[in-house]
DNA sequence: CTGAAAGCGCTTACAG
DNA sequence: CTGAAAGCGCTTACAG
């Protein structure tokens, strides 16, 4: 049998006809000699690679693990092989960034990259390489998919509210971050929605990590008249701010309430357990692996927010003002 | 100028000898081009694709992303990239096990996960494909990477009997992890060294996880005669076992100390902050990245373990007993 | 010192 | 229905 037909068989062309007998022995062959086509040679004939590249930052919070894992199976079952890259190095446009965008090593790019306005995310829309930005916005560059930030923070808020909570602070994350901007709208609109109109101090930046969320807290709870809640922007700076409250003698929830954003295993184990709201992060990261296979296809696609509600988990760092 | 002299010249082929005036005018064109040769073409040649596959379990704990950061950076310094694949599909000789180990993807696997006996693993050897086993020692089964958690399980023994513990009981990882069954050597040691010889309900092993951690702690805690130490396999466990005793009235480190194994910014930040061993997991998988890159190369290797002594971050969660 | 040729392992028009 | 041929973009003996 020649190479062209076992080809076509195997790779279950349609346009093939072939006698059943044939494809049989085709097939049986296949199977008792466990071929596998070599990926590299098929690469260069078809100018597909099969293989996505995944550019992301800090991997030392749980958050960014659920996209890896969510966008490698995802990868997986379209037939997509995962490259991981550091964003640290992507964007001071190291080595990893040429291997990626120039050697054709990936059909397309997934960029989870916290950071706006790089002069790499810029380059990128004046190159023919698809990609899709996970859980950032930014408008007029490409294609993006994440998640409804805002309406998360704002449900933190109303619950603080409910509870009867008026001096409501937020511990925004850092300003370059565009999920930090919506959080903090979230932050705002909730405070709105609940009639409440917080003081320019009441909130304040701070980097997405447990130092970040302690000073911020210690320099809140400091203020006269302090804050009896404090929202903040992720997981880690949640841990610093009720590590903050202790230190300054402050109980948690009775003294000051305290909710996180994304929740992971830890979160209610800790001392008290925390409240915080829960993302869908793994199905953004489905989405996005599903929209740049589509992009690769050729289809022309738009920007999507994931509508998957989050839930905000009531834990023991929320209560009643005392 | 053709393209063999182009292809040395970019390559630098010290066999190569050719006009300085030639080798200025190919480098010339190649930057005015921004010319950056095709990996698949490369690789289909050289049968070299310069990408290394690694295998990994759970990404929801810390101590995994800490190996995926420093392999990643390691490989991209020797001029490899990493495809990553998700253990438990790969174990289960899913499709990411067949396109790693035979589409010829990858030039060798890191292989960091936990469990132990797989069948895939078992046809690794028969197969020519290099790896290395990181974090996780399997006598006879290739060269492995991995760090002396027995001497670092033993530290935190002699820190609490230091402070005066004896009846110090281990919360081991799951028995089919080697990592597990090391630490709970290392327990076993530390307390011989300091004299103590533990009952053997004083050990129980759960998963490495927060759950696991707050189950094991609770039958601990409950039984007569109870423990006034817990030296846990895990970050995770640590934090659950903390929980378990406050759930049960004890306070940590007054009631009952308790140390963890692996650190991560959280640790810090613990109510209270957890006393902890720093493994030096970072260079774990440089090493790791390295010896598979020689053993590509062709050279032989042996195991190794990370001759960097582990270190006892020392916080409040322990204490002398009361 | 330089270039033409072969070939890596596939896929895909194309001819028979 | 089946196979021979070209070619993807490189590298590497080899010939001039």
């Amino acid at each position: 049998v020649g190479s062209s037909v076992t080809s076509r068989v195997l790779n279950d062309d349609p346009t093939v006809s072939v006698r059943p007998e044939t494809r049989e022995r085709i097939l049986a062959a296949a199977l008792a000699l466990d071929y596998t086509p070599d990926a590299f040679a098929r690469g260069l004939k078809t100018a597909r690679t099969m293989t996505l590249g995944l550019v992301l930052p800090n991997l030392a919070y749980a958050v960014n693990a659920e996209i890896i894992r969510g966008a490698e199976r995802q990868a997986a079952s379209k037939g997509y092989v995962l490259l991981i890259a550091d964003a640290d190095e992507f964007v001071q446009a190291g080595d990893a960034y040429r291997r990626l965008l120039f050697e054709r090593r990936v059909d397309g790019l997934l960029i989870a990259s916290a950071t706006t306005g790089s002069r790499v995310i810029k380059d990128l829309s004046s190159q023919p390489l698809p990609f899709v930005l996970v859980n950032r916005r930014q408008p007029g560059l490409g294609v993006n998919v994440s998640l409804d930030d805002e309406a998360g923070t704002a449900m933190a808020v109303s619950h603080l509210a409910a509870l009867g909570h008026r001096r409501i602070a937020h511990i925004a994350g850092p300003p370059d971050a565009d999920t930090a901007r919506r959080r903090l709208a979230g932050y705002r609109s909730g405070m709105a929605a609940n009639g409440l109109r917080p003081a320019s101090s009441m909130i304040v930046a701070a980097p997405f990590s447990e130092r970040g969320g302690f000073d911020a807290a210690t320099s809140l709870l400091n203020a006269p008249s302090r804050a009896t809640a404090l929202v903040t922007a992720s997981l880690a700076s949640a841990v610093g701010a009720m590590a903050a409250a202790r230190a300054l003698g402050l109980s948690v929830p009775n003294d000051v309430s305290v909710t996180g954003f994304h929740d992971a295993p830890i979160a209610e184990y800790l001392h008290p357990a925390l409240t915080t709201v829960r993302m869908p992060l793994r199905e953004m990261a489905e989405v996005a692996v599903r929209t740049l296979v589509g992009l690769i296809g050729g289809e022309a696609s738009r920007d999507v927010t994931i509508a998957t509600a989050p839930v905000l988990i009531t834990r023991g760092s929320t209560a009643a003002p005392s």
